[in-house]
DNA sequence: CTTCGAAGTGCATCATAGTGCACTTTAAAT
DNA sequence: ATTTAAAGTGCACTATGATGCACTTCGAAG
């Protein structure tokens, strides 16, 4: 998952549940400048700072095994594991 | 998921796979301090820098919908979402 | 066009992440 | 006990993340 689908999901899930930055600031104690530049694409958050936004959406920071695919030779990926 | 599972995952993927410290650090073009010290429970890395050592473990970062459980009156888990 | 709330940005400061280097510690093998 | 590879740590320096404040931009509602 590259950096700006993490950050898409973040604004997603902000804006459907309807809150805005200023009051997920707050509410996930991390300050609004910081949230600020994470939602427009120009941090880069420490581990702490991610899972203090995360948490206020109600998700969690979790790893997701890669999934190593080739196309075969109709164009097909072939799901490795 | 907290800061040590976190870890955890990434040591035991990257001992899984018989990967030293300084292998993985080349791998994924971290400092090889930088990793001792994330392992060692002593960091908080930037995402770019967990990113590139998940990447380097054939792991990605992403988000996982928070279980917000509760316990019914038989012990149970309630699900919720 | 004006108003107003939400989002984005420039600037400055403080704290700390990333890094290399050298040294220590640990654990396994001989 | 010695050797050796891998992991952990102290120190120092540079780069940059976190933050507040004030200002700008954007978009929707009037």
């Amino acid at each position: 998952m590259h950096f700006k689908e993490l950050i898409e999901i973040i604004k997603e899930r902000r804006e459907m549940l309807q809150v805005t930055q200023e009051t997920l600031a707050v509410l996930s104690g991390v300050g609004l400048r910081t949230l600020k530049q994470f939602e427009s694409g120009k941090g880069n958050p420490t581990l702490l700072t991610l899972q203090k936004i995360a948490d206020g959406l109600g998700l969690e920071v979790c790893f997701k095994i890669k999934n190593v695919s080739r196309k075969n030779e109709n164009g097909k990926n072939i799901i490795q594991r």
